[in-house]
DNA sequence: TATAGCACCGGAACCAGTTCCGGAACTTCC
DNA sequence: GGAAGTTCCGGAACTGGTTCCGGTGCTATA
């Protein structure tokens, strides 16, 4: 619309193809789209004409029959209220490991069908130009990341009629299907290990609490302490990335000196954490045992190597893809929710 | 092609909202393209029946006879050639903050463009998919991050008659324009200033010598420290990750122990030897001096924070969008390339 | 050998927009 | 008051595919 465009050569279309190869401009889409009924020696002329004029499909006149463009978007969605925190959203999202193993979860199974896959991360600037592009059709579904609870992106791409998955419960209810992992099973493990190491006085470095997972995580810590008769614990909250973690240490240890336990809801902010530990003046495991959240890349970067909860997160998005490809076929199926199950990696920092 | 898919209840066309505006087709069109001959009291008329009918334009039908889309990709290539290497590939990209600057940097000017941005990682098994799904017609044109010299995809965009723009001069010659920084300015810059500081013994940890700018940076460092009349520094490749420049730093100081100056080619892997110069007990910038390359998030993540060449990538970006842009508007511009200056960013870890 | 049945192909309708072109209605000017 | 010129709108052609429907030519069967 804005931008005026000059004329290219024109690739060539099916009706020159049809030229070419002496037959109808049906036979060679019956040809390009594998329909079984067509003569085999007719399908042979048909494909050589295909290579000698270059013929490329026109994506545009196909799906405008077809109503599919069969590619779906990976949207990373930051909510419009997080003015400060957006400033460094692309830098959060390219420094992460947990979008590149969502992507390689998702990519592998929609590979495997001929979807093609694009990531669009939607910052609250972008908010309005992503939905649009989402509503207009270049897109047959999406999967959506958002992990803050007040984020309207799910409620908005639900009305709109969008095939989409979620990564995670929505803060709201929303009608779409979502995966999560089963959180306080996930906490209760960290915590029941580090109380099985003797850890009494513990502590935690919290996600941010406008967050699903960060309130959950926090929430749950405290109802494991609880179970184990513990007093509640001392809380800073990061924002997931590394420096929040380092930060959140060091404010911890300045506060609370003695503590000998640490449950960080996220490997990254736990790796940081370490660090800041260390720095201290403190050995980990030996002083304090840090337990992290996750089981990204991150975990394995750190000295010592972290002990973590488990998410299998290219599994769950895997699962995403999957029932994103069962919404498309099935557009009026009910949402379904689909449950993971955490597990302990006991390495080095406990 | 594969899927098949129920049918939705189906979305208003322009039909439709002339019917409900009591115009024509091609009235309504006008105004959803804001096309000035329309009369005001009709176009108030029309841009209500818009809103009764909750109307959005089909992309596929408006880009069949625009022939645009109004959006580009962002493809970041991987080539066929780099099997274990490309196993970690979207781990690579997703905490790589590289990635995330140029994304930064396009966005914002395709934004005001009102150009739409997907992100698409192309490691070897997507290869094919990406290139078809690029020549079908998805986007208008593609920003392309190649960083390794054997990278087919370049030529291949070329000689499909994709729009496309390069993010660093490409391993072979490509009709394609390209932006890129100064890299044997940059690594004299660091060069220089690690012998201002009285280092003589040098090293460096190079990139991935079958990418240009591993091997650009390195051949550079060799010919800065011969101007100084040093000797040819100690080598030791990585391949861009934190991981790999902890290797590389522990390997170095194995070999030669008394090292006092080291440049890494870019800043995650100077990150990872600061860190493993420490874990060896050498004080940093006490006893050897570390100079990065990038200024990225990572640079100010090290402690000691880095001293580090800056690129100024998110401009770097922005003129790739910028260059896209136009070779847009005139289809049959010739390639430019625009090449620009790195500077030294001087901190603590020198 | 006539006929039913089947495999396969072509014509044409259709998808939902954009844009060219002609013409109606209204001004403006003489 | 009529001619010329504007302004603005509608009809229709066009974009490049898919798919329905009907028909042709062949084979199998009685």
């Amino acid at each position: 619309m804005t931008t005026p465009r000059a004329e290219l050569p024109r690739p060539p279309t099916l009706d020159e193809v049809a030229v070419a190869a002496g037959v109808s401009r049906a036979t060679v889409s019956r040809v390009i789209n594998d329909v079984p009924t067509v003569d085999p020696r007719l399908r042979a002329v048909v494909e050589r004409a295909i290579q000698e004029t270059g013929y490329v499909p026109n994506l545009a006149a196909r799906s405008l029959v077809t109503r599919r463009t069969d590619s779906v978007a990976l949207v990373i969605s930051e909510p419009p209220n997080h003015r400060e925190y957006a400033a460094t959203f692309l830098n959060r999202v390219f420094t992460d490991p947990y979008f590149g193993r969502i992507t390689a979860g998702a990519q592998e199974v929609l590979r495997s069908d001929g979807i093609h896959l694009v990531i669009i991360p939607a910052d609250p600037p972008a908010h309005d130009q992503v939905l649009r592009y989402l509503r207009q059709g270049h897109v047959d579904g999406v999967l959506l990341i958002s992990s803050h609870a007040a984020d309207p992106f799910p409620g908005q791409l639900a009305e709109m009629g969008v095939v989409t998955v979620l990564s995670a419960r929505p803060g709201r209810p929303v009608p779409l299907s979502y995966v999560d992992v089963d959180q306080p099973a996930g906490v209760a493990l960290a915590a029941d290990h580090l109380v099985s190491r003797g850890r009494r006085r513990l502590a935690t470095i919290a996600g941010p609490q406008d967050m699903p997972a960060g309130q959950g995580r926090l929430s749950a810590f405290r109802d494991a302490l609880a179970r184990h008769g513990l007093p509640a614990p001392p809380v800073v909250e990061g924002d997931f990335t590394r420096a929040s973690g380092e930060a959140a240490a060091r404010a911890l240890i300045a506060e609370h000196p003695r503590i000998d336990g640490l449950f960080v809801a996220n490997d990254l902010m736990a790796e940081g954490a370490v660090r800041a530990l260390q720095e201290a003046g403190r050995d980990v495991p030996g002083d304090v045992s840090v337990v992290g959240f996750d089981d990204s890349s991150a975990a394995l970067e750190a000295h010592p190597q972290l002990t973590t909860v488990r998410q299998p997160v290219e599994e769950m998005a895997a699962e995403m893809a999957r029932l994103l490809l069962a919404g498309l076929r099935e557009p009026h199926r009910s949402p379904r929710t689909v449950i993971f199950n955490p597990t302990l990696v006991v390495r080095d920092s406990s």
